[in-house]
DNA sequence: GTCTATATTGTGATAGAC
DNA sequence: GTCTATCACAATATAGAC
């Protein structure tokens, strides 16, 4: 009798190793790091606990991967989203467009990088990472505020205007609502003025003179 | 012979209580919420586990305390910082002023904001609370929002300007600061323009025309 | 009211079958 | 490669002396 035709044990896989993250990053973004633990991770995933070990070491190496996951869209930004002033669309609507964008990745990235900064140890793993990346909001910043400057060169908007300035306060207004919505849902953004308020407010000062 | 004279057992409290809640706020800004243990705060305020229970009745009871007091002096907040505007100091003065001060708010409000934030519990149950008391960042921009409308209707800011919006912007800037810093720490904050210049910026263009 | 010592719970991690 | 069953340990919480 031959032996039996050789099989892979077990079940093969079917992205597991993405049903986890998926999970992780789910459930991070919904009930916050706190009381997160491997057992509920693999219950939503439909996975073992074992899994969890075997693809990332445990839980720490989980949450490092989930982390880069969720950190790898954010570098694209820039070049994709603005570029510089071409003098084809009028000044404020590549603004909103701008920063509705940016709300949309702040969104995405709130929950991770609070997830870093509420682990200490994931934080000191990763505070190099960050740095050689230059990641943070201060890229949204100078994204905006280049794009402004350009402008500014091409007269469309005042001259005397510090560039940098009101692209800090433009990102920092899609920042607060996207920080706002996390913590207090959607229900509650009302109480903010809407983007488009602030992207007016801008644009209208921007004019020359 | 008569009883020996009663005095009480163990050491008088010498604000074990407020040792308690101080060493956890500590720990939550510098360290997180992730991997806070009882025995650690227990360490840090030179104190055993079981005082913190005694006092708060468990780890979640210390950490709703330790939020409850984090919140008060928000509260305060408004009316302090700015009122109307009364014609006396220049708007730019007055813009850095309310800006500087909300940075220093938002300093001390991050780390129990974001605890909040972390665990869904606490969000649950501070949830109403933070509604009743109309908590959050929304509050600073009603209160520039509230001096800027004063201001422009004393003439001192252009009339078509939307304020709310522009509020927005500002307390925007003072946020995205205070939050980027928490997480990168000082050292990196220098790749954010100044409120200085998100001010300059934001008074040059509201001059009326 | 605060301590030391202990009990209880539940987590992250492992071993081994399949 | 994934599972079930189990382990070792750390964390919260309690009991009782003082």
């Amino acid at each position: 009798m031959p032996d039996q035709p050789p099989r892979k044990r077990g079940r093969p896989s079917e992205g597991v190793r993405e049903a986890i993250l998926t999970a992780t990053l789910e459930l991070i973004a919904s009930a916050g790091l706190a009381n997160l633990t491997t057992k509920e991770i693999a219950a939503r995933a439909r996975v073992s606990e074992a899994s969890i070990h075997y693809h990332f070491g445990g839980k720490t190496g989980l949450l490092q991967a989930v982390i880069l996951d969720g950190l790898e869209p954010l570098k694209k930004l820039g070049g994709e989203v603005a570029g510089d002033d071409t003098g084809e669309r009028p000044v404020g609507d590549v603004l909103l467009a701008i920063a509705r964008t940016l709300e949309g990745f702040f969104d995405r990235a709130l929950p991770v990088l609070e997830t870093i900064q509420a682990d200490a140890r994931l934080r000191a793993s990763f505070s190099k990472r960050l740095a050689a990346d230059d990641l943070g909001p201060h890229r949204g910043v100078e994204l905006v505020g280049n794009y402004l400057k350009s402008a500014q060169e091409n007269g469309r908007i005042d001259g005397k205007t510090d560039t940098a300035g009101a692209a800090l306060g433009l990102v920092g207004a899609c920042f607060l609502r996207a920080w706002q919505r996390h913590l207090m849902g959607r229900r509650r953004q009302q109480k903010l003025p809407s983007l488009e308020q602030a992207v007016a407010a801008l644009t209208a000062q921007l004019a020359p003179r």
